[in-house]
DNA sequence: GTTGAGCGTT
């Protein structure tokens, strides 16, 4: 019985998952069976660990059978202690599932009139106050270097942010597309964030990706750098000088360019001006 | 050894 979470989802049929928080890193799912499992039937816990480290991240899912009993749990169990943590226990949104929970099934098994039991839930205040502040989200957000280039988010970045940045990184700031529906919006517009990141990083994927499997791989070009925008030219550090760069010389010197040169990307034009392994003539 | 927002896996 303690191998909840280990074998994957053993069956979310009819199953309610609910949200735990501000557990403690060392609670495991063996020690949160028995405290839900008071108020009904568990299916399955899983507890999200980090890879890296493998500690528990600090919320756990608790699957429960029934969507009353559900209920029951997160009323009776949130702000509830545990290990010496005041835990909150809410329904799971963002899960796999969840979309069975937004077609209504909850709604109907939970009518409003029961909701109003919840009049115990101090600690609710205490996380909105957290929220107003930010001050301590910002001071993380700020130590985080988010100049990572976006052909290396597009890949790494999905795996990247489930597993440390996301929490850490404030999500509700685009530094991509500053809008001000995702100021502070919550709850349905994660889904729309989480849309719309998708489609940018497949659009951007597709292109880079593509045009590297469809060229030579590899042999592209030894600095992974975007196309050549027309910013480079308004670089100030280019010299003037019209034999530096001029666009003869593009087109003389076609081999100059990264993607026919796929030959040899390197020691080619050393190699035939410089038929010596050392490069005396240039230095 | 720490942390504390936050939505998930074989």
């Amino acid at each position: 019985m303690s191998h909840f979470g280990r074998s994957g989802p053993p069956d979310i049929t009819d199953t309610y998952s609910l949200l735990v928080l501000n557990i403690t890193f060392r609670t495991t799912a063996d020690d949160l069976y028995p405290l839900f499992h008071k108020y009904g039937k568990v299916v399955d816990i899983f507890i999200p660990r980090d890879r890296r480290t493998g500690d528990s991240r600090g919320f756990a899912f608790v699957r429960y059978k029934y969507a009353d009993e559900a209920q029951k749990a997160v009323e009776r169990l949130d702000g509830t202690m545990v290990d010496g943590r005041e835990i909150t226990v809410q329904f799971a949104k963002y899960g796999p599932n969840a979309e069975r929970i937004h077609k209504g099934k909850i709604s109907e098994a939970f009518p409003k009139s029961r909701y109003r039991s919840r009049s115990r839930s101090p600690r609710r205040r205490h996380r909105d106050d957290y929220r107003d502040k930010d001050y301590r989200r910002r001071s993380r957000s700020r130590s985080r270097s988010r100049s990572l280039d976006k052909n290396d988010r597009d890949r790494r970045g999905r795996e990247r942010e489930r597993e440390r940045d996301h929490r850490r990184r404030s999500r509700s700031i685009s530094p991509r597309r500053p809008s001000p529906d995702y100021s502070k919006g919550r709850g349905r517009g994660r889904y729309d964030d989480e849309r719309r990141s998708r489609s940018l990083s497949r659009s951007r994927s597709r292109g880079r990706s593509r045009s590297v499997d469809s060229g030579s791989p590899g042999r592209r070009s030894p600095s992974p750098r975007r196309s050549p925008s027309p910013r480079r030219s308004l670089s100030p550090r280019r010299s003037p000088s019209p034999r530096e760069e001029s666009p003869e010389r593009n087109g003389n010197g076609v081999g100059r360019s990264p993607t026919s040169r796929s030959v040899s990307p390197r020691g080619r034009p050393a190699d035939s001006r410089s038929p010596s392994p050392q490069n005396s003539d240039d230095k």
